[in-house]
DNA sequence: CGTGTGTGTGTAATCGTTTTCACGGGGTGC
DNA sequence: GCACCCCGTGAAAACGATTACACACACACG
């Protein structure tokens, strides 16, 4: 492939006019043309490791994502991709898969590529590596999981207001007995969605007590079907859940098919995150919406304003609840 | 953060004599370990802009897929980005968004970024940019989408066994009026799974006629349940749907619901790619897997023959026939 | 005892850019 | 007509690694 020097004679001038033509820095009248014609004729492209070197910018940022089969998360890939693009970035992204040593890894090795900056969905604990992220000075951003103890802006999705209104739409519904599916106690995203739910039912006067709170070893679909098994064969069983995400809503559908019973008529279910499959389920998944692409765009911006210098805040999108069929309303789908 | 040279001057020893500890080229016995010290008391690690400049080699491999937010994309990702992660590569996906104009750009993106080798799940007629790939001398692999007109093995998946199977199948179980949704004419992938479905069928005596094969403009739902639409109109109906690409799937099982038809009774339906979500839908969907993740593993496996000077041909991976509950067979989900 | 061989190290060139610095020339202000 | 300034340009120094080459030393062999 052609180098800058290769267009630099056959142009005639030294390296640096081409560089700075092409860098748009002195507006060079006349020699323009020919640069920019030599340009044309041998297909120059600069080579942007040798830029990145010199510059200290790679134009990449990095996206840490816990889980690339997860809907929700690749909707948020797609957002952060996007928005990432249009700013002139590309993207590397990495797939924790949900392991946290992975993720330590994959964060190393985009820290030795010098991306421009990180952003990271994180899988858990990966807090030492973290920890690290910072001190190399790397502007970082989390993106739907905050972690405890380090300090950078994070970009999420807040679900009071939409748990509030769900909780009155069941108990409009008659529904009082509530469940709730979640991930494992000590991830803050549970907790927290556990705990809004809570409060939000008990201002109706709905208690949520333990035996009806369900935490999955792992956010799979089998996870969610074991733990609406264990709903169903309570002496008394809910007459409503929600799965605080998407994949482990599938597996507790599947239990409820295998035993027969309805949604809504026996059963009210909810689901946490609005992928476009569950508006085509039967009958289609009331659901609390997260703003997934506004949050891409809005993590990538903060990112940004990190890179250049400018601070960052922590970004609150409110989540919103979809109602569609599965509490029993008649609601168009 | 530090660079080779400080360790060097920690250590007491060249840049030179650092280097080839970290690359283990000559096994330098006793300064070994004061240079692996200094290493980690500074917590150096080698910057792999610089490293890459000089080699020449990147260690990332590119990947342009059509559609983030398609789950059989999304699982040939993931299956790419383990394979390559273990062999030490690191990935940057390029999402084209189904749009020609995008992944173009993104080609040129990641060769100025002088990936070591590209694979390319093509979004249609992208096959000027790709001569220019080719050009380049950057390996390049396609993925799951052969392009006419460019010579470069080509890693997909081989349906013909699976849609005889299928075609037998539905012969079996009494269909008699198929139908099937593709991708518009000169789409390479579309016009092959037409091509075969028909032949399959007509070993069997049931004729494919035109108007029982319906192409959407785009691969999304709403194309799909067009499609459905189209075929329930027709003065006789089809009894058996098969659908070329899963989101266009779930459009045509809107269309049905929306009318009231039940699967299978009414209507047998199948889907190509087999996304685990359509394990979960009522009924459980019949499916044409694609060996995805094989197909993720064959596809690096060739790339990095490619990288290294090796020889790598097209593979072809059988998919196969996985029959659910959508036809009518009482199979277990 | 001198020469050859091998091992371990340092010096310096190199990868392809950007950017600082210096320089030459043409214009303007006095 | 002289001094100054500004603008466009080129030469050369970075950026941080790898690696070809040379050198110094120790040892063995003739």
């Amino acid at each position: 492939m052609a180098n800058i020097k290769d267009v630099a004679e056959r142009a005639g001038v030294s390296v640096a006019t081409v560089s700075r033509v092409l860098n748009g820095h002195s507006p060079v009248a006349e020699t323009r043309d020919r640069v920019l014609a030599a340009v044309r004729e041998l297909g120059y492209r600069p080579n942007s490791v040798a830029r990145a070197l010199r510059t200290a910018r790679t134009g990449a940022l990095g996206l840490i994502i816990s889980d690339l089969t997860n809907p929700f998360f690749t909707e948020l890939a797609d957002a952060v991709e996007d928005a990432a693009r249009s700013l002139g970035y590309s993207l590397v992204i990495g797939n924790a898969g949900e392991r946290p040593e992975q993720q330590d890894d994959y964060i190393r090795t985009l820290l030795d590529r010098r991306i421009d900056g990180l952003l990271v969905s994180s899988a858990g604990s990966g807090s030492a590596m973290l920890r690290e992220v910072v001190a190399s000075g790397t502007p970082l951003v989390l993106l739907d999981r905050s972690v405890p103890g380090i300090d950078a802006p994070c970009v999420r999705a807040d679900g009071r207001a939409a748990l509030t209104e769900l909780a009155g739409h069941l108990a409009a519904l008659g529904r009082r007995r509530p469940a709730i599916i979640v991930a494992p106690a000590g991830t803050p995203t549970g907790d927290e969605r556990l705990a809004l739910f809570r409060t939000a039912l008990a201002d109706h006067g709905i208690p949520l007590p333990d035996e009806r709170v369900g935490a999955t070893p792992d956010l799979q679909p089998t996870g969610g079907r074991q733990m609406m098994r264990g709903f169903l064969d309570l002496p008394e069983p809910p007459d409503a859940v929600l799965a605080t995400d998407n994949l482990m809503a599938l597996g507790a559908l599947d239990e409820l098919r295998a035993r027969g019973l309805r949604v809504p008529d026996d059963m009210a279910l909810v689901v946490y995150d609005d992928v476009p499959w569950f508006a085509h389920t039967d009958p289609p998944l009331t659901a609390i919406a997260q703003p997934t692409r506004e949050l891409g765009r809005a993590a990538v911006r903060a990112l940004l304003a990190r890179i250049e210098g400018r601070p960052a805040e922590s970004v609150l999108l409110p989540a919103r609840l979809v109602p569609r069929r599965s509490c029993g309303e008649p609601t168009a789908g």
